[in-house]
DNA sequence: TGTACATCAGTGAACGCGCGTTCACTGATGTAC
DNA sequence: TGTACATCAGTGAACGCGCGTTCACTGATGTAC
């Protein structure tokens, strides 16, 4: 073979990873395939090599989310030992003020919804699986006995995908950050109440990082 | 004058309505300004009596839905006389059944925020007047002595938001009837804070719109 | 070890199409006189 | 009342550009013998 297996395969990762990044940022339409393979380091002509469309790309990207981006990394870490803790961390993780305030960080759940909800059936596909992805982690910080344990997971994704759509729409940094902050809050209440419950409104570490992204501001 | 003075302003209103219908189906790049223009009964050339760009037109489509769209009008017939009631009957509206399986009928906030968010400066201060515009109404429903009323008002449009987005991009019929679901549970409950309790979950009122959806699917 | 050959990742020019925007024109209307 | 004129909403052809996709080619690599 001319090239070692590994090689092509690496090359398609690479080209996965900086559209992921790209499609974030700008959305589907906005990003060329060019500018795609220049950011990889190749030149137009080969993409179809490895893609038999820029749909089909598209689908990848999003896709590939699930295993490289740091939610799901920490989540892998801190998964199946403890799940609450997982679930809370993954909330604080999603709605954080870094994460809002770097585009390239975005999720696709809160970066491209429109674009997929537009898109054909693989990119949808590709992000329903995310959907529930996280679902199972919410989920599991609650008792399977819980009978509002899968109605309090989607709340809190709900909370997590709205807060944060919303708030990057807007130049507001003031709307911004407190519309992240009041979905984070309730969050983290509703999971706090599996544990023995504390203050109604917000744990200490949720009061701890509202003071510092006042002090930044 | 060749033509009456409101005739120029009829055309661009009907200009603007076919634009934020298809905008909202389509996305900002997937709608030509010949297709919006045929679909008013006009062609091509006379679009830039009316606006200086497409991202124009953009802007003021995204504008128009605080005057043309049924929540606005219900909460205009509503409003000021009990707002806890026109919270509630706009958090109804917002998440049923019926808007989320018609797109045509979706708000901005829910059907074109990521384009929004990449857009200029003009689509996004559209976009903030309805998020200050939801917020006001939200927050009518507590009393003003209410320390926690805003952050309130902030949560239900979070879920109110993220619930549709998320359910607009699956194709799975449960998931999206679901996660709808459990968000408007929580929005009214949330709500319903402000009045004596009833149940925890769900008000009347809600419960018998569930059922009718169930009976639907 | 050396030579001829096959493979195929990557190149870069070219094609074709759609779309945003421009522009010279039309023709219906109201106004001046 | 009638006629010449100015206005301007709307027309439709044309321009120019960018982009998705195709294609003939290259040249580095591994294999056969």
């Amino acid at each position: 073979l001319p090239f070692t297996p590994e090689h092509k395969a690496r090359t398609r990762t690479r080209i996965v990873e900086h559209a992921r990044v790209m499609f974030n940022r700008k959305g589907f339409d906005q990003v060329s395939i060019d500018e795609i393979m220049k950011a990889a380091g190749l030149t137009r002509g080969g993409f179809y090599n490895h893609f038999s469309s820029k749909q089909d790309l598209y689908a990848e990207a999003v896709r590939s989310f699930e295993t490289c981006n740091p939610f799901a990394r920490e989540v892998q870490r801190l998964g199946p030992p403890a799940p609450v803790q997982a679930a809370r961390r993954l909330v604080e993780l999603y709605l954080s003020d870094a994460v809002l305030n770097d585009v390239d960080q975005h999720c696709p759940l809160i970066a491209v919804p429109s674009d997929v909800a537009r898109a054909g059936l693989e990119p949808r596909s590709a992000y329903t699986f995310i959907v529930r992805r996280m679902l199972e982690v919410f989920r599991g910080a609650f008792p399977a006995s819980d009978p509002r344990g899968s109605t309090k997971a989607q709340i809190i994704l709900n909370l997590c995908v709205g807060g944060m759509v919303i708030a990057r729409t807007t130049a507001d940094a003031e709307l911004r950050s407190s519309l992240r902050q009041a979905a984070l809050d309730q969050a983290l209440s509703l999971l706090g109440e599996t544990a023995p419950r504390r203050s109604r409104t917000a744990t200490p570490s949720a009061a701890r990082k509202r003071r510092s992204n006042e002090r930044r501001h």
